[in-house]
DNA sequence: TATTTATCCTACCAACCGGTAGGTAGACAC
DNA sequence: GTGTCTACCTACCGGTTGGTAGGATAAATA
């Protein structure tokens, strides 16, 4: 299976560019609303083509999913490896969480989709999105909190809402974009990160 | 497609169950993923029959979302007037936020689906259903600013990180029902209450 | 050189979609 | 009675959907 590439093209292969043009479709139009046809219109194939490689919807849909999830788990452990502080840890991997949502919209949108047209699936154990962070933080806090670092709460519920309001201010931005001038705009966007900075070090850190 | 259940409030006109059964439809599987005629089944008439109430399928999806933001509205109202004090104002409004999010979470859902959806129609500056919401409690803070009574922070930065915290919490209600015992959701329930709570108290109050 | 394999194509299908045409039955008015 | 209105029906339409059958092409392999 060895490939001989004659053209080193910044261009991905066919299946690559499929997953990339899914993700897009089925982060803006949810499952129901995207067509396979478009999408194989946007990598310039016609639809039989795209079902050479991913042979029904669903499959195509199961594995820009699946390519999320692995992304999103490799990012996780880059940044629980960053320090032994739990306080800094702790900024890290909230920063990381960040830094998904703001270079990759469309997975934070396609996952929230996810989560609302199939809660089932969304939650089975094992492949849920947010299982690992919430798991690894939970931990996180609670070793803090024994070392006297943190002051005592309920890791699950505090880490649920400081998430939440990230996750859903993240899908808002296209919304606020539309209502707010570019200067305000984009002043928010500063705000509610150091809001929220604030939030966490005011509510956890001792 | 997954059979709807029926609805069964014999009082109601037809035209006011389509309007419920549409409502649980479009929650539950999004614009596209919802056909009329599994809406019609719902309320036991034929499609044709539901199109004599609403002559589309989108003139039937903007009825609902227009119950949902008048019904919405006249809650604000309500708990504004409760109180002259800041403090509890606040609260108030927070409480009428959360009654809602916990009696109609398909309203909740189906808000967000819309801002997902359609960002631009969502964002028509008069519609967009949290802007009153926002608006409203803009000002009260900057009142209670004035007054003393608040902190120094950017009202609109802060707003938007606890209601994006109780938002997605709500629509995230039916994957943790799996994830967690059912004492552990329960428990998580009430936590995540007094989390959030803590930490308007904390963060805002004097 | 012959053959297999990967990739993409045209042509087609049954199922379902939103919506229309046209008719029936009952309630009320005159 | 006759006329009109509402609520609902059956039958049907054109268009789109996800998916299949089978062939063309070109490269990799034997």
């Amino acid at each position: 299976m060895t490939k001989l590439k004659s053209v080193k093209t910044p261009e991905l292969d066919t299946k690559s560019r499929i997953l990339q043009a899914a993700l897009e479709a089925f982060s803006q139009s949810g499952f129901y609303g995207t067509s396979i046809n478009s999408v194989a219109e946007a990598v310039n194939i016609k639809k039989p083509s795209l079902l050479h490689h991913f042979s029904s919807k669903e499959k195509l849909y199961g594995a820009v999913l699946e390519s999320i999830s692995t992304r999103l788990l490799s990012e996780l452990e880059a940044a629980m490896d960053s320090s032994e502080n739990e306080k800094e840890q702790m900024l890290s991997v909230m920063d990381s969480f960040y830094r998904w949502n703001k270079e990759c919209p469309n997975e934070t949108v396609l996952l929230l989709r996810e989560m609302l047209d199939n809660p089932q699936r969304a939650a089975t154990a094992h492949n849920w999105y947010l299982a690992p962070w919430l798991e690894r933080l939970v931990e996180l806090i609670r070793r803090g909190q024994q070392n006297g670092r943190f002051h005592e709460l309920e890791p699950m519920a505090f880490l649920y809402n400081i998430i939440g309001a990230q996750h859903y201010f993240v899908v808002s931005l296209p919304t606020l974009k539309q209502i707010l001038r570019a200067s305000d705009f984009k002043a928010l966007l500063k705000q509610q990160r150091q809001e929220l900075k604030t939030l966490i070090e005011l509510r956890l850190f001792k």
